[in-house]
DNA sequence: CTAAAAATCCCCTTTTTCGTGGAGATCTGA
DNA sequence: TCAGATCTCCACGAAAAAGGGGATTTTTAG
């Protein structure tokens, strides 16, 4: 029997998960939660085996609670809930620990599978390829300036935290070059300063 | 008949695959290219269904070669193949396009699994859950000094490229009081300077 | 209540970045 | 071969951040 705790703040998708899953065998719900902090203090005393959160909550960014359950509990596999399935969400989740991601649209096969396949200790992830093919993904790639091979390599140095000097010495230039092209990639990307440059720049795995 | 393509420059590894995925039934390898030129080149003519990409190639990054064949040939699904199954590869490949991910270590029925998933549209991860559940993934959250409520919103402000005085305006404080925060959020988490802060912060979700 | 933590503010100097505008050298693909 | 892209370098002034101090008021949690 897989124990399932709910953390979601409308009470419509709170009661369809619920009447789908008591209708699956083999799981039950054991618990519900309206927001964060809720969560969190059931959680001291119920000990579900997976847990369904919504992305977005009132009190905390469910990512922000992501973590911190998945660090005062890490035996509980958390599947991340969602209207839509935004690759940046999803990846969002993984890296604080989620082992799954389900779109609140998901069919009762879905939320099956979702389930068993967490509780077997793999990611599971609900997407529907009309999404992924189209613009959205395509955007990132098509619409991005592209950096040459000397700017990217700077891009990193300064990524690393070097200042243009230090970035001149390392690859044997003169700071105003590594000055300069650290000007026209601000420019070329359109953001305003460093700070900006370097945040597009992992957004958009532009550094290692 | 779904047909594969597998770009990967350990011929151990190609010949693993190779014989696993052609005893699988509905399943057959269209090509095999050992780096990133080899593999652009020859899907001019071949069209896979499944591509399968090794994360490390010896030309191009996997990612960036990820990123590449997205673009150019969007009907392909792309799963990563890696030795490790690292979470920040992992957001990684899915945020350039990927549609799975598979260890080398996979068994046929991961691979078949992978494969059959992809080619409905959805996202397959294979991870083992010793791997999911240890040290590495706690430290992220366990290691990260806590940064205060305030020193959240002026890093925010700071990633989206607002000076110190912009910041200052925005939130009614003085100029000193963010440069403050700045300063303390640089020293807490050990990073050299206000670039290196923007990365440490995008790349463990402290930013929206 | 009280100690700790957080938030606020200021000074100073040095270093780095930003904005603007230019310019020669080299590489590269059509 | 020849244009265009890339890489290299410079100057100048203004603006911002880094690095080092120190200090007071609120908030928060036990």
């Amino acid at each position: 029997m897989v124990s399932i705790f709910i953390v979601d703040d409308h009470p419509v998708v709170v009661e369809g998960l619920k009447s789908v899953i008591e209708k699956l065998e083999g799981l039950h719900i054991c618990g519900i939660a309206y927001n964060a902090v809720a969560a969190i203090n059931t959680l001291k005393t119920v000990r579900p085996d997976v847990l369904l959160l919504d992305i977005n909550l009132p009190d905390i960014s469910g990512v922000d609670l992501c973590k911190k359950i998945r660090k005062e509990f890490p035996d509980i596999k958390i599947v991340g809930i969602s209207t839509f399935s935004e690759r940046s969400y999803i990846s969002r989740m993984i890296e604080n620990g989620a082992m799954g991601y389900l779109v609140k649209s998901a069919s009762a096969e879905e939320i099956a599978d979702a389930i068993a396949t967490v509780m077997q200790g793999k990611l599971y992830m609900s997407l529907n390829i009309e999404y992924l093919l189209r613009p959205s993904s395509v955007v990132n790639s098509e619409m991005l300036p592209n950096l040459t091979k000397r700017e990217k390599e700077v891009l990193q140095y300064i990524a690393e935290g070097l200042t243009n000097n230090q970035i001149a010495d390392k690859i044997f230039v003169s700071t105003s070059t590594v000055d300069t092209h650290r000007k026209n990639m601000i420019t070329k990307l359109g953001v305003s300063n460093t700070a900006s440059l370097i945040r597009f720049a992992v957004e958009h795995g532009l550094i290692d």
